[in-house]
DNA sequence: ATCTATCTGAGCGCTGGCGCACAAAAGGCG
DNA sequence: CGCCTTTTGTGCGCCAGCGCTCAGATAGAT
């Protein structure tokens, strides 16, 4: 159900911004705008996927369901990448949920066109491939997090990556929603939040963040947060502009 | 500094001897078979990479380095698999050391080389990319089990990692090295491996762990030991042979 | 305006893992 | 054979995060 017909808005995603014009041309005919709708699930765990996609203003979160319920992120992707790298890795699934973060929207593709072109072995592979290295990268990071740093950290870390994804500095989004993401409790994230609050990084009510002071926040958090914003730097950052993430 | 003329041995690598003859054939001059000794760093984080190993009978672990010196593991390979994604996925190094956790050989193979034959798009190129995902399955098993689950479940998930990939149940690795993979304390180790031992399940004695009753450390791990192997079965099963990780 | 569901704050007690410090045991080496 | 290094056992005190429970606050619906 295309809401838009012409691919225009395409351009917001930095991965299908960076292609050149004959492979992007390719593409167009193929790019689908979809509306998703905050807690969508595009794809279920083990779930073989049928398209790929790439967010505009979306935000979409990689998350780990355990038997018993409990659930983690590893990652997060909005318009500087794309959802279903199992597609073109040969897989076809994976053993992660992915989840609507942050309603907006989204070009999706169907298998078959992202195989072909992804076939061809020109740039779009390349980008393709070297975002998957990053993504990797921010598992990665999240592993070691999860094992080294406080959750006050890694709440931290957590709404900076937002905010760079973000085009505002509200976040929609209740602790205990944060608390499923980061694989903690509820009270934990009302805790840390409510630090954060007293020394004025942030203000929330009721299911709404707003984040106040950026420089200070990334004052508290840990190395994690650069770490893997450097990485997309290195890995992408002669593909898409310079300060990709700046927020106004 | 080859030790053998001939690649025979190649084939103890599961993703080489997956190969179709004209695959391998191309790729066989330039497999230089390396010794590797318990310790050495085949790569350093941020480091650009000149060889992509396959393992034949050594293990190596990817390690984690944090500003403060605290490591922690992410992933580990062994005949199953091969060390330095990075060289085809573009960004020639990740942020992460790799180690050789288990002293043995391997087969090196230059970038070059690699990348052309990754470049053709045939049975290589697709078994690399699978594997790359299961590598991803690997660290975002990670991820989550560092979050959620104890010591002792997360010691018993690696010893029997270890185990499938030794040709032996016999493991040359002190409490505090574990301990340095796990990210966790020493004595944390030393707990743990007291209460398996107390179990019957395993025996130890300076630098020697012997693991006596797999069944029954499969019992006691988490969840996250049987996901990763189902999903390597799943992504590379139709490559390498069946129970490629049986022990005798 | 009131009710109700949702969201956040706060207070228990508990436990797993941390940091530290030192003792005991097991090799290795001269 | 005795010294010395490495490895493992043990015992503190400490705290972050857990599970549970309940109260207050807030927005939305009726």
């Amino acid at each position: 159900m295309p809401v838009v017909k012409n691919t225009d808005d395409a351009q917001l995603n930095h991965l299908l911004a960076a292609l050149p014009a004959d492979e992007f041309a390719r593409l167009k005919s193929g790019l689908e705008p979809v509306s998703l709708p905050l807690g969508k699930v595009i794809y279920e765990s083990g779930e073989h996927l049928e398209y790929i996609y790439f967010p505009t203003t979306a935000i979409i979160s990689l998350l780990y369901v355990m038997e018993n319920g409990a659930t983690a992120e590893i990652g997060m992707a909005g318009n500087d990448g794309l959802v279903g790298v199992a597609l073109f890795m040969g897989g076809s699934t994976t053993p992660n949920r992915a989840v609507v973060q942050s309603a907006g929207n989204a070009f999706r593709l169907r298998s078959k066109a992202l195989k072909f072109e992804f076939g061809l072995g020109a740039t779009f592979q390349n980008i393709l491939l070297r975002y998957t290295q990053y993504l990797m990268t921010q598992i990665s990071q999240t592993a070691v997090c999860n094992r080294l740093h406080s959750v006050e950290q890694q709440l931290c870390r957590w709404l900076l990556i937002n905010h760079d994804l973000l085009q505002t500095n509200k976040l929609i989004m209740t602790h205990d929603l944060i608390a499923n993401m980061l694989g903690v409790r509820r009270e934990g994230v009302s805790i840390a939040a409510g630090n954060l609050q007293k020394k004025g990084l942030i203000k929330y009510v009721r299911g709404t963040i707003t984040m106040l002071d950026r420089k200070e926040l990334e004052g508290v958090v840990c190395e994690c947060y650069a770490v893997v914003k450097q990485e997309y730097d290195r890995l992408l950052g002669k593909y898409v502009s310079k300060n990709s993430s700046k927020i106004p």
